[in-house]
DNA sequence: CCTATTTAATTGATATATCAATTTTTGATA
DNA sequence: TATCAAAAATTGATATATCAATTAAATAGG
């Protein structure tokens, strides 16, 4: 059994390759942005003032890495560490004016790339697809 | 549209399940390998010989990155780089004994991994999905 | 042949990944 | 209340990721 014929190994290609392409994308706009750091910063948008451990686990990323990647998106201004009021062990996860100018500015971009990976792609198989994945994932939880 | 309903969103969280999982595993078990370590001395074990460059793209990796990999490889003498009769510029990629028998002694559990990863799916069910990753990792290229 | 371009591998810089250790704060309990 | 354990965020160490720049070697064109 070739590891190219694993299903593990082709998912983890079609990550790298769909990574690769936005990253290209992003560089040629000039949008001084990575991709990780795109995908948090949507995150954020969507679930305003989420905690770092939130935000780890909404991400399936470490805390440590969500410290590291949210003091960049905060030296471009785009998000902020909100104290919160009964504790002040943990912050509440802001997206600021700039960031939210910047999603909306490159939504369409990313949403094309979204659109052109599901291309020749019925409804239904989009649909298999993502029950298949988190079938896989609950398999390995 | 939230980022949670993307597939490619998906498809990187099951990658990340996927490593961490076998990564948890393979520290459980002292292996002291990581999973990218794995993933290549693996295709090195299939494909005996090759360049750095040809394994870079075997494996969707960068050169660089292979570089370094190959490096904490050679320090556990499980891969040699050999050199090419008519090419000073290249080396050709060698599995060692050592890395012969740490293959031949792990491979069932990383088999093991692979079964566990597809529990509950039909032989049908994986090839459509290997074929749909396929298509879109063509779609981005 | 000699020079210019291309190529394979490496190295440097920066971002991301994990785990372990640390800091600060909260919560629990004796 | 004083102390001790748990929890959130950070920092350090090391591996991996990319791109750019470098080095050394091969090749092409004059």
């Amino acid at each position: 059994m070739s590891i190219e014929n694993v299903v593990l190994f082709q998912i983890d290609k079609t990550s790298k390759v769909s990574k690769l392409y936005s990253q290209r994308e992003f560089d040629r706009l000039g949008m001084e942005i990575t991709v990780e750091q795109w995908i948090l910063l949507k995150i954020i948008d969507e679930n305003d003032g989420l905690t770092q451990k939130e935000l780890a686990q909404q991400s399936l990323r470490d805390p440590a890495s969500i410290t590291r990647t949210l003091d960049l998106l905060s030296r471009k201004d785009f998000i902020e560490r909100k104290s919160v009021p009964d504790n002040r062990r943990q912050y509440s996860i802001c997206l600021k004016p700039a960031g939210k100018i910047f999603i909306e500015k490159y939504l369409p971009v990313v949403d094309s790339h979204r659109a052109k990976s599901i291309e020749g792609l019925s409804n239904k198989e989009v649909q298999q697809l993502n029950q298949l994945l988190i079938k896989i994932q609950q398999n390995l939880q």
